[in-house]
DNA sequence: TTGTTGACTTGACACTGTGTCAATTGACAG
DNA sequence: CTGTCAATTGACACAGTGTCAAGTCAACAA
């Protein structure tokens, strides 16, 4: 429901519609929506099998290779949870629990960011302009969500144009000539 | 008090209590919260002087010149109307008129990034990678509200940082070897 | 067969915040 | 003295989340 909403507009009420069950059976399994949102997305992340999906990038041998890889990773993987992601980022705006829990998987994804900025340093290619914690922060800014939100339903970018591009613009940035 | 709050958690009742009036009084001076905010930004927009601001980017001769000074603009602009244009981007998720009135923002704030773009181009100095509304999106895209707050607020850049960074980023991204 | 358990239901209610309405007040102008 | 205008007070509607109490119903155990 989320998905094709693109997480606006989804209440307590029209999920226990569709599960069949009354609104306040909801209760007897999630302690609140921002614990339903959680659930959800944590299962998201299961079912579509991140870990599975992050390997190529991991394996990867040249720092090149290991950002390109991330990149393309994420440019897949966002469209598979933007409507999740977000009514997460909404519920974000006045629920401390949803903030924190958002947080929590930017800094996931930051991580994966870092790698591939330490594999370029590791390479003796990052580019002499930026330290390893400022690039990794300017990286996982590129990937963000209302970015690619911005890029891709906005502006019509394909996730082909976003991972192509995105790569582009980040050896630009990071690989220094 | 939007600037002091980082544009959460201010409520009718609590601007009625600050201007030293009733709730309800405000409603004879604007229609609704989305209109108190657009009328907000819009008054602080005039108060900072928007205009005069972006002169010494129009006034650039060369390119370049332009992108960076658009992008020094943008960058001392930015924290100055963060509060109100965070009210205005979360009043989006669920009201239509503030929808609107950012997508008109954003719209402007995406004219001067082509404006940069085209003078990159007129001299002849566009990566042959982008073409110009390609380019514009990205730039645009770059320049986006929450990757300024990710990058200020979560990770501590200061407005030099930024300004100086995403010079560096998009001189990178978009100007031709 | 009877009794207990557990998941669920219904209906009612509290709370927050926005927006609306009617009746009233107080100041000022002609 | 009267009309106008801005503002006031108090009440209410509406959405949506979260809570609570009482009742239903099927499965399972002794």
């Amino acid at each position: 429901m989320l998905e094709q909403s693109g997480g606006r507009g989804v209440r307590m009420v029209d999920i226990a519609k569709e599960a069949g069950i009354s609104r306040q059976a909801i209760y007897l399994h999630f302690a609140s929506r921002t614990e339903l949102l959680i659930g959800a997305f944590l299962h998201l992340g299961d079912e579509l099998d991140v870990e599975g999906r992050l390997a190529p990038s991991r394996a990867a041998t040249k720092g090149v290779q290991r950002l390109e890889r991330y990149i393309e990773f994420w440019g897949n993987f966002l469209p598979e949870i933007y409507g999740v992601a977000k009514a997460l980022i909404m519920a974000q705006d006045t629920d401390e629990a949803a903030d924190a829990a958002w947080r929590d998987r930017m800094a996931a994804m930051r991580d994966g960011c870092r790698a591939a900025i330490d594999a370029l340093h590791a390479d003796g290619i990052l580019a002499k302009e930026w330290t390893r914690p400022e690039a990794t922060d300017a990286l996982t800014a590129m990937l963000q969500v209302p970015n690619w939100e911005y890029l891709t339903i906005e502006r019509g970018w394909s996730t082909r144009d976003y991972i192509r591009r995105m790569q582009f613009l980040a050896r630009q940035a990071f690989v220094g000539k």
